[in-house]
DNA sequence: ATTAGTCTGTACTGTACAGTACAGTTGGTT
DNA sequence: AACCAACTGTACTGTACAGTACAGACTAAT
């Protein structure tokens, strides 16, 4: 037997419940849904617990809108297409690695997982917004190069989930299991061209693979 | 103030531990640290609070207890190495593939991650056990290839880091976050040998690499 | 069969916390 | 100024659960 939640009507309404919001993400990604108190997040942001209670009716509905919050503002994965296809992707590796091992995207990614049996809807839309998203912009783009003879690919889907993992999986281990500090930028961007470089080894024409725009003495592995 | 954990002396005792240990594992891995309750592990291996305690101070030292078990007894990364190394990587990236996506390991992860916060040693050990070991042997057979010239590999750490995020990365992000049945022993192989093949793309000499037990022309991409 | 150590059931304590009740205050609108 | 809705503080209820207390029952070895 729940008080309903109400929308707030009046500007100093809106303004109180998005600092509800606001107090209770930072809460819930430091220290997870269960060690986070309601009282926590009313002495965190003034004002008081009948408030909270009238903006959301209960502790997962107010988690709820704290996720949903943050998953649709996130920075959406996309491709940004050059003109030659090393550039494009190397560009999209260092973009999305930049999403990903950003340090609110670790909390987030733990917190998902952590709740994830009370709450899998919301661990299928973050799925959906992110890592799925970020595949299929691969796998379509991976098509087109296929259907332009660019790469000599069977299966577009395969080969975007090699793309995606050489590049995030080592260091997702790390930021799942382990308390190290984001990588540096200067570290993503060799990563990112080394896993493209050996991905055009592994799906390019011998001949002429992206040789355009590939030094071909810089071979580094 | 809590009573002190005792060892079992009897047999009977030895027994009774076992049981309180494997009821707890069950427990745990199905719900979650926090869902889980002393008095429903006590309901479900029979006997009393008074004999849990007797064995286990707190809640948290029996957690440990379950997980430090299930960690040493898990199988151990290994590669076996036979004549020829296309082999060699497909046996162990199924072999892999099969301990990781297993539906123990599944719920194991989730758990780990989950209470990564409270419990930072175990998911430290867990990942010292589990992913850090593979790696690290995947990097030695990468040093020996290369140092006998049979591949043409700069960096064996992250040709190892490639290999193994190709193998698993896609699927492990789907186990995480959704609630999908783990892939069949077909799929498992068929990945397997793909993810070798286009390993061998990218790193093999492009006369000879690995060709002795390459099949030329099942070029499948 | 006695004894010592171990196990069991039940009932209890204390605490943390989600959610409610309510009387009083604030602040914007007319 | 007067009104009303939205806010605030505080105190409360109920419940779930970790950990304790204790008296009695079982088991095994002598």
């Amino acid at each position: 037997m729940t008080t309903p939640a109400v929308k707030p009507k009046s500007a100093r309404g809106r303004n109180r419940r998005a600092k509800i919001l606001k107090a209770a993400a930072d809460l819930f990604l430091d220290h997870g849904y269960g060690e986070t108190s309601i009282d926590a997040i009313v002495d965190r942001c003034g004002g008081s617990k009948a408030t909270l209670y009238n903006y959301f009716s209960t502790k997962e509905e107010l988690f709820h809108a704290v996720i949903d919050d943050i998953v649709s503002n996130r920075q959406k994965p996309d491709l940004d297409i050059s003109e030659d296809l090393r550039t494009t992707l190397i560009t999209f590796a260092l973009q999305r690695m930049k999403v990903v091992f950003s340090s609110q995207h670790r909390q987030l990614l733990r917190l998902i997982v952590a709740e994830r049996d009370r709450f899998p809807q919301i661990a299928a839309m973050y799925y959906e917004h992110g890592p799925k998203r970020s595949h299929d912009l691969v796998v379509s783009y991976m098509e087109r190069l296929k259907s332009r003879g660019l790469l000599e690919i069977d299966n577009p889907e395969e080969s975007a989930e090699f793309l995606i993992g050489m590049l995030l999986h080592h260091w997702y281990l790390a930021q799942l299991y382990l308390q190290t500090p984001p990588p540096s930028e200067r570290s993503m961007r060799d990563r990112a061209t080394h896993v493209v470089d050996r991905f055009l080894d592994a799906f390019g024409f011998p001949e002429d693979a992206g040789l355009k725009a590939r030094p071909a003495p810089k071979k580094t592995r």
